[in-house]
RNA sequence: GGCGCCAUAGCCAAGUGGUAAGGCAAGGGUCUGCAAAACCUUUAUCCCCCGGUUCGAGUCCGGGUGGCGCCUCCA
């Protein structure tokens, strides 16, 4: 079996290099959350899901994992909101975080270790803030405070762009009051009817970036193992927090920084102004939130991705595929004759997986590995030598496959008791060979959006 | 202008120098009360183009062409 250690793509390096962490079998891990101002898209969604798989599998092969993800919940976005809203920025935050772990929750994301708010981290931020500033890498001007960039002599080392080369983009904002164009502020005074605390500087709130630096520390101390979020995020966000934060180190703040890819809607970028942005909430209505998340690790994480609803419907037909495999096995599973047997070694099944997410968590091939395993639990399934430990052993790979992936179904209970009566009722009907009954039957459950699909050993239902 | 990425079948998508995974769609077949599912089978002599290195290249190097991202809030 693979023992080698996993390899991961350090943006920092530009190559993929071997998984050490600062302490062994511990991986303390930070990803960028939302501002919370409003549904997050397809496109937050892929950074999520993204952390989450990389978290999912570091956990499946032994890790332990600490993991971080923020809120922002005090910026411009979150002002303008409450303004249109007539509202406070705390109640659009509230609202948004409340909305965030729905829809997260929908596509399987799971709940991070701590999801620490800007809001509850202030004095965390402040004492940052003042430790840059009596260090000299930081400069009071007016209310605001700015990081002065030239003196992090790394500058740039991250998006691999000197100081000239930024500014030969010219599409810095020059103002008079920063020593140098790239110098990003820190700290923002107060201005009226804005949301504000004190400070050695007066009244204000942090800029963007110095809330993850601070956060980090706070939860999970000077050094991470792996820094997380899309590639959008390389400059200037990640690039100034390395800038805050090992200005005070003299270290790295993480060993890896990793990147996940854009999602592109029917080819384009998505964005605002064209309007083509869609959030999970809507998503998760006209799909299932499986073929979502599917969608959302069927390309490996760094690979743009684009998003139509022909792809979607290629989706939710693999979902089917693994489903009805699934639900075969149960059924078979289920029945009272089944001979005894030994378990199967499905070694070789796990050693692909493995190699293909030890390989930068490569869940392109990963998923490959799984629709395989599902065409032989099919294959095996249509054989003479059923044994229940048979059955049992891919059962048992199955599902803690798709609980690796997130993919898992979750069961509803709402309606199933009634639909389930009406499917013993036509079985009944069938074996009484009155097919007139079993059909209208099944007429009715088809107009209830319910599928059936009948085998030697029952019936499996599933709906749309 | 600077930094960087991508180009593989009808669609999506892997591919570490050794002769093209997987999913969806489509055709043919097996099975079946019907339907569906499943299984079998067919579908890229070829991986944007041109050179080069090599016994051998989708895979490395050089040059094109075509897309795209970042340099400004952004996953």
């Amino acid at each position: 079996m693979d023992k080698l250690a996993i390899q991961l793509y350090n943006s920092l390096s530009g190559k993929k290099e071997p998984l050490v962490t600062n302490k062994p079998g511990v991986v303390k891990m930070y990803s960028c959350g939302p501002t919370v101002y409003n549904f997050f898209h397809i496109g937050n969604a892929r950074a999520f899901v993204t952390f989450d798989m990389v978290r999912r599998y570091l956990i499946y092969r032994g890790y332990q994992v600490k993991f971080v993800q923020n809120f922002t919940d005090v910026d411009d976005k979150l002002i303008n909101k409450a303004n249109e809203l007539n509202t406070t920025v705390e109640t659009v935050a509230n609202r948004f975080i409340e909305e965030y772990f729905i829809d997260a929750n929908t596509i399987g994301i799971e709940k991070a270790d701590a999801h620490p708010r800007v809001t509850d981290t202030m004095e965390d931020i402040i004492l940052f803030i003042d430790r840059l500033v009596m260090t000299g890498y930081a400069y009071v001007a007016g209310g605001d405070v700015l990081f002065e960039t030239p003196k992090f002599a790394e500058y740039g080392k991250l998006s691999k762009q000197s100081l000239d080369e930024l500014l030969s983009g010219s599409r810095v904002e020059v103002s008079d009051y920063k020593r140098h164009p790239t110098d990003f502020t820190l700290w923002k005074a107060a201005k009226p009817g804005e949301p504000s605390w004190d400070s050695p500087w007066g009244k204000g709130r942090p800029g963007w970036h110095i809330e993850c630096s601070a956060m980090i520390q706070k939860h999970l101390g000077d050094h991470i193992d792996i820094h997380g979020g899309g590639h959008d995020l390389i400059f200037p966000h990640h690039e100034n927090e390395i800038a805050q934060s090992e200005a005070l180190l003299g270290s790295p703040l993480a060993k890896y920084f990793m990147h996940n890819g854009y999602i592109n809607i029917n080819n384009e970028k998505m964005s605002k102004s064209l309007g083509n942005s869609v959030n999970v909430r809507d998503l998760a209505q006209q799909y299932d939130p499986r073929a979502l998340r599917l969608f959302l690790i069927s390309a490996h994480y760094r690979s743009p991705i684009n998003f139509s609803d022909e792809v979607m419907q290629q989706m939710m037909a693999a979902i089917q595929r693994i489903d009805a495999s699934r639900e075969h096995l149960m059924l078979r599973l289920q029945s009272s004759y089944l001979p005894e047997g030994d378990p199967f070694d499905l070694s070789m099944f796990e050693s692909r997986l493995l190699e293909a997410m030890d390989d930068d968590f490569n869940s392109a091939i990963a998923t490959g590995v799984l629709f395989d395993l599902v065409r032989e639990i099919n294959l095996y399934m249509r054989s003479d030598d059923l044994t229940r430990q048979g059955l049992g052993s891919y059962l048992e790979k199955l599902d803690a496959w798709l609980e690796l992936y997130g993919l898992l179904q979750l069961e509803k209970v709402e309606d199933k008791e009634k639909i389930e009566s009406l499917v013993k009722e036509r079985e009944e009907a069938r074996k009484e060979r009155n097919f007139a009954i079993a059909d209208a039957i099944r007429v009715k459950l088809e107009e209830m959006g319910v599928h059936l699909e009948d085998a030697a050993q029952g019936t499996r239902w599933w709906r749309d």
